[in-house]
DNA sequence: ACCTGAACACCGTTCAAGT
DNA sequence: ACCTGAACACCGTTCAAGT
């Protein structure tokens, strides 16, 4: 079919100007799935993006399933955790730095569920994390703790507004109303309630509910180091660390 | 290639024992689902689970994803939200029941991200938990913070059990010694301090962390609902409702 | 060593044809 | 009204062949 043959990805000298690497294999597939979703994800389209054919990739990586690995983990690579704060802002810091990520690559959401091996930057991450609250006297139990009730939050929020009926620009309001219409009025009195009362008030949206559940979070965890180590915890208000 | 017809299916009558409808469509998706996940759930799958062409499943369902929607609602169904008990008590039983269709239905994870029609169980679902609270005196607005923390938490949690590299029976202390010999040994202090001190003791089970992060989200939220009420709250305490 | 055409065994879905 | 065979335009992946 395609006759002609383009010269493009070559420079002047004749070398392939880009040579295919696993770097390069990922970075375009980030940039598919960002732009159409994972389901426009096909070791076809991947290629396409790079001026290759699909087999080609396996030169480079063992399956498409290698390709999800390192999109994951090179998009949770972005996210850096602070460590000249005290642990709260740390772990505050950390947490919203991960929905921005998820936030900006909702594929990662879907993703996380079927990803089980963790490469050596998700490892340094949480290594870094850890660290964060071992110097601020967590004990191993609280440190377990607080990693899965914040990551459950952020993981679990991130979820929640992806499935959201509609993107924040359209009109909610518009569709409350039009599924309260479809039901017997009394069947969902206190759908209806909230409704009126909350969603469908000017200034609603959902993201905001972000921060005060992750407060909540910070706080309770807060208690529970305090009344663990009351006495050094009062010591390390006035001097080192 | 099959040249002998079963008459499996059919009743002495001759008439269809068993006629397609949607629920038996689901029903099947659900099992085959649990049973090998959703890559083995195909149009093809379910209808020979049903004794059926795979295009006679267009007549009761307009496409796949009209039966992934109908799964998670029917998965959900089976959360039931008890209204003869105190808002916490109601509260974290229905997180619970969350949790285990979560850990049952493994698939509906994955699903909750991609599904944004919200069917008639949900619907009445949603109306008989925000009647919980409302019944308890929150405010609209509380009753957002409850719903959006609670549910985050309960679907990130599941998200992340999900995730774990290995089942539960299988030997996580040695996965840990592994993928720490990989490494240069001080790189990851502190991953290898919390795994010795945590993960690789004997009674280790990620499972146990649920309750924890659940009750220090209720704790927050009774905190916030206490604040926003004392005095009603008090009254409350002796007498009716 | 890296790239590729052709092919295989699958997908979801359409359509015209059967009863 | 409901079921179906054949076909379409896709998938991921293998393999033998090219350079």
């Amino acid at each position: 079919m395609a006759t002609v043959k383009t010269s493009r990805g070559r420079g002047r000298k004749g070398a392939p100007r880009e040579p295919l690497t696993v770097e390069r294999i990922v970075e375009a597939a980030i940039a598919i799935a960002d732009a159409e979703g994972t389901s426009a994800l096909t070791m076809r389209s991947v290629a396409a993006a790079l001026g290759v054919q699909a087999m080609s990739l396996y030169n480079h990586v063992a399956n498409k399933d290698a390709i999800l690995d390192r999109m994951v983990d090179a998009a949770f690579a972005r996210v850096v955790v602070p460590t000249d704060v005290d642990w709260r802002t740390a772990m505050r810091a950390r947490a919203l730095a991960i929905y921005e990520v998820l936030r900006a690559h909702p594929w990662a959401i879907g993703l996380l569920e079927s990803r089980r091996t963790p490469g050596a930057t998700t490892l340094t991450h949480h290594d870094a994390t850890i660290g964060v609250m071992r110097r601020a006297g967590f004990s191993a139990a609280l440190v377990a703790h607080a990693l899965a009730a914040l990551d459950a939050y952020v993981y679990g929020f991130a979820i929640q507004e992806v499935s959201l009926p509609l993107q924040p620009s359209e009109d909610i309001p518009a569709l409350a109303q039009e599924v309260l219409a479809s039901m017997p009025s009394d069947a969902l009195a206190n759908l209806a309630w909230f409704a009126a009362e909350h969603v469908m008030q000017p200034g609603y949206s959902f993201s905001d509910e972000l921060e005060y559940g992750l407060d909540l979070v910070l706080d309770g965890l807060e208690r529970a180091h305090l009344a663990a180590r009351p006495a050094r915890a009062a010591r390390s208000k006035r001097g080192r660390d």
